[in-house]
DNA sequence: AAGGGTGGCAACCGCCTGAGT
DNA sequence: AACTCAGGCGGTTGCCACCCT
């Protein structure tokens, strides 16, 4: 692209397609100074940008490792599977496949696995499918995460989930995840599973997939090779809060 | 060849949460 | 306790290339 587009917001902001002039920028900039402090990024750089763009821009295109191009076998397996555990927790999924950007998750999804499964409309009618049902606040249950501490997380990602933890609300969360996880049969078998289904409102929808999908949840199954590699390639994944999602997906 | 429709993807927007003051 | 700010997330939009008629 010779020339990108790009327009000024009206804080004077640049915004739009980055140049590779910024992706230079910005990247020298993390060299030097590491990920964080984002909002020090643009001034440290020399960029025009705000925060969030540059920290957009680092995680889904500059960072290293990232993986571009057609998403494998095993890495789609992977994503059916997380998501109907996990729904549209895009930054989850991605953190279980290395070198995809929750932003690439989601991308795919939308573009091509959520018409697998299901015979949505066209997007040019989304709008109006969409208005059509009236979709308010009330009427969406949206299951949000739980952010540890960084020491929690820590612990959590290094030790097991029941080991000392920086204070006792980090120490509560975590236990009463794993309580959950040990109700719903000790963290293996398909229990895990109907545990985080049954938070789903549509049944139905949920047998509908299963006939779709008829071995996404039942067949013998091992770690996709994107993820028995994940060591090998050097990708820093993340483990943080960690409930073992392998062992539910089993 | 032209024009409309569609798919893919990069980037923006708005909101939420936790930390700091 | 209330407020501000930075980081992070999911949803949405806009652009471009390609396809089809």
């Amino acid at each position: 692209m010779d020339a990108p587009l790009m327009y000024t917001s009206s804080l004077g902001v640049r915004k739009g397609t980055w140049t590779e002039e910024e992706d230079f920028l910005l990247r020298k900039c993390i060299q030097k100074y590491g990920e964080g402090k984002w909002h020090l990024v643009p001034a440290r750089a020399g960029l025009n940008r705000c925060r969030k763009s540059c920290r957009l821009r680092w995680l889904n295109y500059l960072r290293p490792h990232i993986k571009r191009g057609d998403f494998a076998e095993d890495e789609i397996d992977l994503i059916l599977r997380l998501h109907k555990l996990l729904g549209n927790r895009w930054s989850l999924i991605a953190g279980r496949l290395p070198g995809r950007t929750a932003n690439d998750v989601k991308n795919y999804w939308n573009t091509h696995l959520q018409r697998k499964l299901t015979t949505a409309p066209q997007r040019s009618q989304e709008r109006k499918y969409n208005n059509a049902l009236k979709i308010t606040k009330d009427t969406i249950i949206r299951p949000r995460p739980r952010t540890f501490s960084s020491i929690a997380k820590t612990n959590v990602s290094n030790k097991s989930m029941n080991t000392v933890h920086k204070d006792e609300s980090d120490k509560e969360t975590v236990l009463n995840i794993c309580d959950k996880i040990a109700a719903a049969g000790g963290g293996g078998g398909g229990e895990g599973v109907q545990w985080w289904t049954s938070l789903l409102e549509n049944g139905n929808e949920i047998e509908e997939e299963n006939k779709l999908l008829p071995n996404l949840l039942h067949e013998e199954y091992s770690p996709p090779l994107c993820m028995q590699q994940r060591q090998s390639d050097g990708w820093d994944f993340d483990l943080s809060a960690d409930i073992d999602l392998w062992n539910l997906l089993n």
